[in-house]
DNA sequence: TGGAAATGCGACGGATCATTCGTATTTTTA
DNA sequence: TAAAAATACGAATGATCCGTCGCATTTCCA
């Protein structure tokens, strides 16, 4: 597969003054409604532009090109989960299994709330997919899990908890995106959450 | 999330003189290579006829547009990973949980030998998701898996059957599709395999 | 064998988009 | 306050691509 060069990342320039951070922010914000009501073809830097009431050519002051603009609305995602895996995963008041299960119903509803825009993003995902800063980035949610299962499982193997981890991190990250395309009601959500939460800790206590 | 129309998918005419029938084939399997070495982004109804040797104009006499050719590619391995399921899990020899694990292996190996090619089709599901023949496409996979569970957890219920088909179908082919995209070795494809069947067995077994 | 049907062709129309660049406006600085 | 720096603008450029249509070629049939 041939895949097209890596894109251009790095903000052309930082927003110094405050009309430029203000404009900034109305662009994220734009962007992000216009990829959640568009959809990810109809995802286009002119409608950014006319959604944030500023110009095409401001949007290439401060992102060098489209991929760039994607990368970083998928990133403030993923530091957000990031964080609300970290708050609940060292819950140290609680039992760790009782935080796994939480973990995974905070996920998924996370998923289902904001469903049009993840899955925009995932279908754009090609467009920034190769971005090295891409693996960095979800470098840190693994951390986080391998933390928590060196407290769960103290005696397994580091290779072991390896493993887990990153079943447990793509099972729920991919499912869930898929998952989240179905519309499912408050009450599927509960019990498809409930289900995935038994998948792991089943699997967690017999390793 | 405001989703382009439904495209047409139904072919414009089916092909009655030898030739045609070959043109079918040689636009398929062109088309399939076109996917796999360029690229979702670089699939191109130009570039498949270049490959299969024919005019654009001959593609649009068989495929009304390309959502109708990418769907079709897709269908097609849709079927052929539907009837891999069904002879594993069909194989009564063998103990359920065993198939189950060979099933997992299966569809794990079977995901990485053509990984460029799924991950293409994956990258341009936006182009055909909404045609109405994929939902009864996934339908006969869903049926293998809940007729397999019956014979495995005949204590039951029907409503947790479907819950943890849903869960194990889901967990395997989207999980399966991001592990692929990792290149995996022959060593990693067997413990990865084996973990997520590990992960099926004792959810299936606590259930 | 001759006309009809099927098949194959590829230039062209029409539309969409990413990105640039010369210019105008606003803010900062000295 | 005047020059410099930062910011904003949006028409224009260049490229890509889908799908069509009139015409040429091949095959079928009586």
């Amino acid at each position: 597969m041939t895949s097209p060069a890596n894109p251009q990342i790095s903000s052309r320039k930082d927003p110094k003054q405050a009309r430029s951070t203000a404009l900034v922010e109305a662009v994220l914000q734009a962007a992000g409604q216009v990829l959640a009501k568009e959809g990810a073809s109809r995802f286009t830097m002119a409608r950014v532009a006319e959604a944030a009431g500023v110009s095409v050519g401001s949007l290439y002051q401060y992102f060098p090109n489209k991929a760039a603009l994607l990368f970083r609305l998928q990133s403030d995602e993923w530091r957000e989960t990031s964080d609300l895996l970290r708050a609940i995963l060292e819950d140290r008041a609680r039992p760790p299994f009782e935080r796994l299960r939480r973990l995974v119903h905070a996920f998924i509803r996370s998923e289902c709330e904001e469903a049009a825009m993840r899955i925009a993003l995932n279908d754009a995902a090609p467009l920034y997919r190769n971005v090295p800063e891409a693996h960095a980035a979800r470098e840190s949610g693994s951390h986080v899990i391998q933390v928590f299962l060196k407290e769960a499982l103290p005696q397994a193997s580091k290779e072991a908890r390896l493993l887990a981890g990153g079943l447990i991190e793509m099972t729920m990250s991919q499912v869930g995106k898929t998952f989240s395309e179905t519309s499912p009601s408050e009450r599927e959500i509960v019990r498809y959450a409930d289900a995935m939460a038994d998948m792991f800790c089943a699997y967690l206590k017999q390793a």
